[in-house]
DNA sequence: GTCTATAATCAGATAGAC
DNA sequence: GTCTATCTGATTATAGAC
């Protein structure tokens, strides 16, 4: 949405940026307008209300952040192993969420406080998304490099929650994204207490 | 806070669950009154603003959680391995979440969206709580039974995020409050694709 | 396509009776 | 300690000029 600058692509970026910063309720319109360089009776030309410009920020974020990590397990080729795969999706969820793109960061940030009905479709949305990351999971569990002691719907929804969870506390500093990344996917797939080459 | 039933603390009740169930903006004094059986102008009579019965809840979730937690893991005694100390507390963590408690998930839910001199105060409260799952997670890597590749505030962020999700998406049925726990123990220590006796 | 002015709504908060 | 009635302020949304 970054590559136009038309009024209402700069209405969606401002409406990310304070979506993931403050919230549903803290991002007002007068800051989105703001944002966009205008005021905020302009978003009405663009958009019939403030749930509808919500909405679109929600599938954005889903779409470039499905499409993103999608795209990085694929480039392995058709012949990767589901625990390469596997380690490839985290890696990449974590480097997205890290390069600082707003509308993912946004989704994650307010989606349990969207109106009901808008959860519902935006749900629907991320349905495909989360298909994925169910597939890759049992995946590893289908060929035996990964636990089946483990519920594949347990592990997905902590997976996902440890996931998302890194834009709100990342700070640029010590570790660099990649690093958070590498940890991530460590600490998911080997174990705190696991030991593993090169870990003490 | 449930073992007298005074007016404040019905308010108190009552609060915990609209905030845990709605957010922050989308628990309305009038409905927290409602579940107190009053109305909402009676709440001025216990608690001078909807900001300071928020904080009050924060408080109170933080307490009940720390002390539910630093309980589990300090009954194993002065000599059990920080490894057992931190798998009791990871699973006493998850067991007291899903136990139903709203004052600890009314703070997962809304802590974000508190005011910021808010929230500052409520983390200050938290730290001290902070402070003792970092001590966990260092003396585990301490005495070598964790990986000291991993870095312990990383740990820490992505172990509280994924642990705290659960009241978000854990609905009763194929699997009880104590089997999460353990799964929960089990992929944050072991790992998905950790070996460890009894896993494939 | 953006503006100024204003309406409409809603929720937090106050006053004062009982 | 709770109520009814009211006030205040903030925010979404509309009307209509330019």
């Amino acid at each position: 949405m970054a590559h136009v600058d038309n009024g209402r692509t700069r209405i969606l970026d401002s409406a990310a940026t304070a979506l993931r910063q403050k919230g549903l309720a803290g991002a007002k319109l007068s800051e989105i307008a703001k944002g966009a360089g205008m005021l905020a009776p302009s978003i009405y030309h663009h958009f019939p209300s403030k749930d509808h410009l919500v909405e679109q920020v929600m599938m954005e974020g889903i779409y470039r952040n499905s499409r993103h990590i999608v795209a990085r397990v694929e480039v392995l080729g058709p012949d990767a192993a589901p625990m390469v795969r596997l380690r490839a999706a985290i890696v990449a969820h974590i480097d997205f969420l890290l390069s600082g793109d707003d509308y993912s960061s946004a989704v994650a940030r307010v989606f349990e406080d969207l109106p009901d009905e808008m959860r519902r479709r935006v749900l629907a949305a991320y349905s495909s998304f989360d298909n994925y990351w169910r597939d890759l999971i049992v995946a590893a569990q289908a060929d035996g490099s990964a636990s089946a002691a483990l519920d594949a719907t347990v592990v997905r929804k902590f997976l996902i929650a440890m996931l998302d969870s890194c834009s709100s506390w990342y700070r640029p500093g010590k570790l660099a994204p990649a690093q958070i990344a590498e940890q991530a996917a460590d600490l998911l797939l080997h174990g705190f207490a696991g030991s593993r080459p090169g870990a003490m």
